[in-house]
DNA sequence: TACCAGGTCTGAC
DNA sequence: GTCAGACATGGT
C-alpha cells in the first residue's frame, strides 16, 4: 500500500465526495473508500492533512482522479473574488472541493441515471448494476465490484435495468451501452470541447445537462457549467436571474466565470443543496 | 395526496 | 425555435 497526504484546506475529501460528482464511494472507519472502474481508495483526515491509501500501481492514477496538480488556492481564490456574495460564501464553505478526473463511460452511464432523479437513489442504482455486472475484487480485504465497462453493459437489454429499478432510464442505459461498446469514450477526450459536446448529445437520454457534467466530471472541462434544478434556484432566488431555459442560464454562468465555471458551479452547488437538506444517504 | 429529485424526449404550434 | 406533458421510482 502507498500513502500520501496533503493540505486538507483544499482537498477535503468530504466535501469532494458529497458534491454530486461522483456515486461510488463509502463511509468507512472514520473516513472514505472511493471506487473508480475496477480501482479503490482509501480516504482520511489527519489532523490538518488528508491521507491517500491505494495500491502503489494506483497512486499516479488517484492522483490524477482527485486532480492533485492544480492549484486549489488559485482557483478558490476567483470565485471568492469575483464580486458575488452567494458565490464568495459558496466557495469559502467548499474550498476543500475537487473536481475529479474520473472514467469517461462510467460517467456517462451514472448521469444517464441522473435525470429526474435524486442523489441517494443514484447512487443505490449504481451499487446494483456493480453488483450485477462488475468484476468482483478486494481492496484492503473487503470485496467490492467495479464498475462494468460498456461490452458487459450492453449484454443485457432494457428489461434487465428496468427490474434493477432504473425506470424509463433503462432504455437509454442499454442503447448507449451498444454505443459505447463500440467507440471508446476515452476516445472523445481528442476532441475539442464543443465537438465532444455534440459527440455526447448524440448518445440516447444526453441533454445538455448530462452532457455538462460528463464533460466536467470526466473530460475536465472546466468552462462548462451544468444547471440543474438546485443551480436554477439560486439563479432565482439569489441572483434575481429571469431567464428560464436552462441552457441560457449555463450560457449566462459560463459569461460570468469563464474557464472556473466549472469549480464555481461545484462550490454553488454543494452550498445549496447543503443548506436545504438536513441530512443525506 | 402532491411535489421533488444533478432532465430528456416527443409531438404540437 | 419554443413549450407542455410524459416518464419510473421512492422519499417527504
Amino acid at each position: 500500500m502507498f500513502e500520501s497526504d496533503f493540505d486538507a484546506k483544499y482537498f477535503d475529501a468530504a466535501s469532494t465526495l458529497d458534491c454530486g460528482q461522483t456515486f461510488r464511494f463509502e463511509a468507512s472507519r472514520g473516513g472514505y473508500i472511493v471506487y473508480s472502474g475496477g480501482r479503490a481508495c482509501r480516504l482520511w483526515r489527519r489532523g490538518e492533512r488528508t491521507v491517500l491509501r491505494c495500491e502503489e500501481a494506483d497512486d499516479a492514477y488517484f492522483a490524477h482522479y482527485f486532480d492533485l496538480a492544480r492549484d486549489y488556492a488559485e482557483i478558490c481564490g476567483r470565485a471568492l473574488s469575483c464580486g458575488i456574495p452567494f458565490v464568495a460564501e459558496a466557495a469559502r464553505a467548499g474550498k476543500g472541493i475537487r473536481i475529479l478526473n474520473q472514467d469517461a463511460e462510467e460517467t456517462i452511464f451514472s448521469f444517464l441515471l441522473s435525470q429526474n432523479n435524486n442523489i441517494p437513489r443514484i447512487r443505490m442504482l449504481i451499487g446494483r448494476i456493480c453488483a450485477a455486472l462488475g468484476e468482483e475484487l478486494s481492496f484492503e480485504g473487503e470485496r467490492y465490484f467495479a464498475f462494468p465497462r460498456a461490452e458487459k453493459l450492453a449484454q443485457k437489454g432494457e428489461g434487465f435495468y428496468f427490474s434493477l429499478g432504473c425506470g424509463y432510464r433503462a432504455k437509454y442505459i442499454a442503447a448507449a451501452a451498444r454505443i459505447l461498446a463500440e467507440e471508446s469514450a476515452e476516445g472523445y477526450a481528442a476532441l475539442p470541447t464543443e465537438q465532444l459536446r455534440e459527440k455526447l448529445l448524440s448518445l440516447p437520454g444526453v441533454g445538455p445537462k448530462v452532457a455538462d457534467c460528463v464533460l466536467l466530471f470526466a473530460y475536465h472541462r472546466t468552462e462548462s457549467f451544468p444547471v440543474d434544478t438546485w443551480i436554477e434556484k439560486v439563479y432565482r432566488e439569489e441572483l434575481g436571474g429571469t431567464l428560464k431555459d436552462r441552457k441560457k442560464i449555463a450560457a449566462y454562468f459560463a459569461g460570468l466565470f469563464g474557464e472556473a465555471g466549472g469549480y464555481i458551479q461545484q462550490y454553488i452547488f454543494r452550498y445549496e443543496r447543503e443548506r436545504r437538506t438536513k441530512w443525506q444517504g
